[in-house]
Formats: structure tokens, sequence, C-alpha cells
DNA sequence: TATTGACTGATTGTCAGACAATATGATTGA
DNA sequence: TCAATCATATTGTCTGACAATCAGTCAATA
């Protein structure tokens, strides 16, 4: 029975302000794969406190955007061919059901935002804004999410999806392959229009495991560097 | 490089095994949803200081066991319908992937091993013992998971299932739908066998889509009661 | 009588300081 | 060169403290 004028109480205590500025500072990559976290640093960087700092990692850690070392210390959690390659397999599955559960709920207005929101992707096609369509995508995945109501599946796929920008630079190198990702999100929205879930949800999966080949080509390229 | 001496460090730190314990206490339902975790009590009830006992709770918090309200400090989570359902929703794709890529990175042992476990769920068909049904189920599941050889899963699917395993008493209550459960189960297995992943993973997803419906048939029932 | 305001006790939120346990890297000795 | 030893940095954990907030009580007021 929340009143629509009950303020926030999220970002209330300083926790929880911490941990997202944490976070943020992973996912916008002031804090790259394999950086060291070293609390003293950290508390003086953030001003609070080592106890709270350190239960900000603990929360962070299980959000897998950590990992935490026994006496060494936590670390920015640094992915793998491999375990990108899982990230992306489930995710997958997660993305096929959002479209599915989004093509049953959501309403009739986020049905509509969700085509202008694609709309605005698609007007991208010919110019190079990375940020703008990093944005963009956001706000579909937003959109997709809310419209699918289901709040857990929401959760699991923004950690999934948090761990997964980690991959980023990689991605952006190879976006030549824009065209292909808006034409194959286009054939999504096209079944979602079509009231049709089982194939969003199919186009979806599809959808995800080519932009999985995509970072594994790139992981391969790059690994030939590395030696 | 993990060598067969080497030892465990995953609950080397007292926090791991704090972690651990609490965790064991709400699965295991000394805690039962709701109940409030008051600080004071909870250090005297574990022995370990007020600063760890905190950072435990985070890593519960952001697992979804606990629920944290700020100012009013941590409850178990309590699992209404609505929230049932979406577990139940998300659960259903993590399991059938789980059963896609057990039929395709298993090897043969694990093959092996999760027919034996089936047999021996099988075998439990007339009998009454739901501990060491429970306790089979687990070990199917164990396996299954391994040889999907798919860490992220494992660690989703395994905290998915954590919330789930609250509404135990409701599924066991339920217990007259076993003979289901197991034919169902097995036809999942029998398509794992013949090595056919995509009818495997719908199976499973079917599976789900039935234990859930039970659930909320359960919730029903049950909420006429408290009216 | 119902609402408001102020007071109280309990609990959480946050900080600072301390010390033991452990890892890392340098140093020494063979 | 290699192994044992030591020094230092960092983490792991505890204790005590105090401010902020909440829930309940009870009197004052309209």
């Amino acid at each position: 029975m929340t009143s629509k004028y009950a303020l926030d109480r999220e970002d209330l205590t300083l926790n929880a302000r911490l941990v997202r500025g944490l976070r943020e500072a992973i996912l916008s990559g002031d804090f790259k794969g394999g950086t060291r976290l070293v609390e003293r640093e950290m508390t003086e960087m953030f001003g609070v406190s080592r106890g709270l700092l350190r239960e900000a990692i603990q929360t962070l850690a299980s959000e897998g955007l950590i990992t935490l070392v026994p006496h060494k210390g936590p670390v920015v959690t640094l992915l793998g061919r491999e375990e990108a390659a899982e990230l992306y397999r489930v995710r997958s599955v997660l993305e096929g059901l959002a479209c599915s559960e989004f093509t049953q709920r959501a309403s009739e207005e986020q049905r509509q935002e969700l085509f202008e929101i694609f709309a605005r992707l698609e007007a991208m096609l010919g110019k190079e804004e990375p940020n703008a369509l990093v944005e963009a995508k956001n706000d579909f995945y937003r959109c997709l999410l809310t419209g699918a109501a289901n709040e857990v599946l929401q959760l699991m796929f923004t950690q999934l999806n948090n761990r997964i920008v980690q991959l980023r630079r990689l991605t952006l190198s190879a976006s030549g392959r824009f065209p292909d990702t808006i034409k194959e999100i286009g054939r999504v929205v096209d079944a979602i229009r079509a009231g049709d879930g089982r194939r969003a949800r199919d186009l979806a999966e599809a959808h995800v495991a080519a932009a999985a080949e995509v970072v594994q080509r790139r992981f391969s390229e790059l690994e030939l560097d590395k030696q």
C-alpha cells in the first residue's frame, strides 16, 4: 500500500549509496577487471568507515562484480572467455523469458513505449554515437523488463547484465555488427507486436547467441596478441 | 590447477562460515519467513561481532533470503503468492537450460550418475520418506548442474532454489503429486538419455510449470483460511 | 473523542581504534 | 640458485561509542 508520495527509502542509508557508487565505479570502467580494491584506499576515496566499506564489498561480491580472495582482498572480477560464454548462455534464456513475459503481460502503453524506443534505435543506423546507442539500448531493456512484470527476472537479468557490461569494450569494437543487431532486435519486436510470445522468445535467444559468438571471436583475436 | 589435497578455502574465514550458517538456519526453517533478525540476539546466538554479522546479513540480503528495511532491520524474506509465481517462471527457464546443457556437455560418468540417482528416486515411489526424497532430489539437481558445466547457471539456479525452499511446506503437503512428479522427471531423463536436449528442455519447463501450479493452488486454499 | 506533540526505550547506522592472522616481497645463508 | 627467514602491508575480527530513527506511551488540545 505504498502511497504515490512515499519518499524513496532506497538510498536513504549511506550504505545503500555506497553500494550504488561502488557499483557505478566498476560498471563505468573506472575500476577495471583485475583491479585490487584495497580497503584503506577505498575508505579515503569514498569517505566512509572501513566497516561500511566492507559491507558494501560483500554485497557486490555476491552480485559477482567483485571476487573475494581470502586474506588477499577483493578484486574486480575479471571475465575470462569461458565465463563470458556461460554468462551469455544464461542471459539468452532470461532475455527470452523477458520477451515472452512482455508479450503476455505488458500494458498497451508499455508496448507503445517499447516500439518507440526501438524506432529511436533504428534511427541511429547511419550515425556513429556509441553513447547514445548504449543509452537507447538500456532504455529498451528497462522497458522490456518493466513490462515483463516479473521482479525476480528483472533482478536476475540486471545482475547478469552488470557482469556482462565489462565486456562492452569487446562488443563495441565490433560495432560493424550494429545493423545486424538492429535487424535481429527488429524481428523480436515484430513478434512482440504480433503477440507471438513464443516466437519473440526464440528470436531473442538467437539474438543473444549471435552476440555471444561475436564476443567469442573477439576473445580469439585478442588472445593471439596476448601470447 | 587445484591439487586434490588443497584445503577448502571456501569457509576459511569466519565470515564465510557465518554466511553459510545463517543461510542454513533460514533454509532449514529455523528462522521462518517474516522473522525479524535482531542484531544483538544474532551476535549472541552465533558468537560473532556485530560488524561481522552485518556483513553476513548484507550478503544474504543480496541473495534475496533477507529483506533489509532501513532503520528497522533485517527480516527473513516472506514469499507472497505473486512472488512465488515469478520465482517459478524464472526457475522454469533456468532448469530447462540446465537440462539442455547437461545433454550437450555432461561426461559419460555424469550421465550414468544422473540415471542412477533417478532410479533411486523412482524406487521411492511406494514409500513415505520425505527426508530421503528431498535428499535424492537435491542429489539429482546437484548432478544435473555439475554436468551442465556452467557455473553462472549453477550459481543463479542455486540462489533461486534457495528462495523457493521456503515454500517446501506447501509443496510437501501436496505430496500426493509425487507419482506425477516422478513421471515428469522420468520423461526429462528419457530425453536426456536420447540426447535430445531440446525436448529435455521443453519437458523440464513443463514440469516446473506444473509444480508452480500446485503451489498456486495451495496458496489459494490457505488464503481462504486466512481471511 | 480524535488528533497532535513530546518523551522514552530499543535498535539500527556509522565511526574509530585496536590487535591477531596471513600474504608478499626482500634478505640472508647455504 | 635455492631455501629458510624476516619485515611490512593488508585483511580479518573485536570492542566500544554515539547519533539517527522507530515504536509505543501518555498527556495536552481542539
